[in-house]
DNA sequence: AGCGCCTATCGACCCTCATCAATATGAATG
DNA sequence: CATTCATATTGATGAGGGTCGATAGGCGCT
């Protein structure tokens, strides 16, 4: 066990040992923001979703091509796809009857390194 | 609007242009796995707890330093700490009265460089 | 022993969200 | 123009999770 190591810093006059200042470097409405962007990524469908594309060899993938090795119903596709876009993640380019989407260039590794900054 | 260049590689015999092969570099389980543990990421107030823990001088902080920048009652403090610990994220340790609680080290990184070997 | 403080657990409430069946939209094809 | 196919939207349902008040457990202090 580690008790050793108590910090004398956070002694106070009365003798109370903490409860002095937590300050974070974000204010509720940046914790807010982080936390959305996050939270749709944080779905194993949409991972899925983006690892896929990921691992497309044209960097494109037809929506219909989800239907297959998720199994979920096409309407659940539908609304995972629609999610990752407006959270900026992919982008969805519409030729004739197909969707075909790819990666938003550095939006994930720009949540990321939001992330990173935030807890550094 | 592009709709130029689309790619012939995806052209099969039939005329059914996609729908060919989507595979993911993940198994259901393992994007259910990353999605659990970003889950523990992805709330504002988890987020902002990083946050306070990291901006801290000594790397530590007492659990009742999160009741006054954090406006969230003990019981729900408490239950996020637990996420949080449960997750990996953060250790604590009970002195006395208060318990101190740090950055697990390297459980953060290691969570994004999950993130992104799943996205490349 | 008794009291006060810090933290955890419990129970309940409410709201968000993932999911699907049914339907609509929109584009190509005959 | 009717049909077929790909995708989106709608509406409903159920599960999960964030929140708080009340309460319990632990530890130090007198």
């Amino acid at each position: 066990m580690n008790v050793s190591n108590s910090n004398p810093a956070f002694e106070s006059v009365d003798g109370h040992a903490c409860c002095g200042g937590g300050t974070s470097k974000l204010t509720a409405d940046e914790a807010e923001q982080l936390a959305h962007h996050l939270a749709a990524v944080a779905d194993p469908v949409r991972i899925q979703m983006l690892s896929i594309i990921a691992s497309s060899s044209s960097g494109e993938v037809c929506a219909c091509d989800f239907v297959g090795p998720i199994d979920k119903s096409q309407p659940t596709i539908s609304h995972h796809l629609k999610v990752l876009s407006e959270a900026g993640l992919i982008e969805g380019d519409k030729r004739g009857r197909w969707i075909w989407y790819r990666l938003a260039a550095g939006r994930l590794d720009g949540l990321m390194s939001s992330l990173s900054a935030a807890t550094r």
